[in-house]
DNA sequence: TTAATATGGTCTATAAACTAATCATAGATT
DNA sequence: AATCTATGATTAGTTTATAGACCATATTAA
């Protein structure tokens, strides 16, 4: 089962691609661009950018990133240089973690 | 054509699902929680979750940021309350704005 | 008000994601 | 070193997203 779009997702979850989409929304708007120019730059189809901002779970990360870099939308609110470096730097501490976990459950950390 | 893998993304972009997929490979893996767990908790199948770290960009939004949100990696660098917020406060400059943009070409603005 | 067009919605065909199962390997624990 | 298990990868089958065309409506500009 895909996840589909009526059942168990977090609050948290939907807000984040809610903003997103709105974010890119105003934006476009902003720029005076068409749906169907930013579809165009996009590589993707109106219909779907359309969905993007409306703020769909079901769209492509990709494709929503994509949407997001083209108008402008900060991701990680970091620039593309900080960008790289923040995944240079991800990439490091990776490595310095065990590459296999032992026990299936754990205590949970979802406190920020 | 729904945006295959080999065409064209920008770097930002997939730097960008790159680092997310990576911070939740990290903080997975710092709570001691197997892929398959996490999976389970998640509403989905632990193949996706490999996907979602190696931050392939076919990968549905819903289900990356629902897995983020499960092992604690904020989206927007923002808590739940400041990501409705957010949302909130975005939905009123939206509506400020033309409902409909006119010509189809204008100026883009992708700096930042 | 009228004309032009951007948007929103719906539909069908197609491409792709997702699941589930399986296998091989690497890693961790005793 | 040996055992147990998590991980990585692959495959086939199912479900879903996406493209593309279309229509109706709303919005903008003249």
């Amino acid at each position: 089962m895909p996840k589909p779009d009526n059942r168990p997702y977090s609050r948290y979850s939907r807000d984040a691609a809610h903003l997103l989409g709105r974010l890119i929304r105003r934006a476009r708007i902003q720029q005076g661009l068409t749906a169907e120019a930013l579809a165009e730059r996009a590589g993707i189809s109106r219909g779907l950018v359309q969905r993007i901002e409306k703020g769909e779970m079901g769209c492509a990360i990709g494709a929503v990133f994509e949407v997001a870099a083209i108008v402008g939308v900060p991701l990680f609110e970091a620039s593309p240089a900080e960008l790289a470096s923040r995944v240079a730097e991800t990439e490091y501490t990776l490595r310095l973690l065990p590459r296999s976990v032992r026990t299936s459950d754990k205590d949970v950390k979802d406190d920020f």
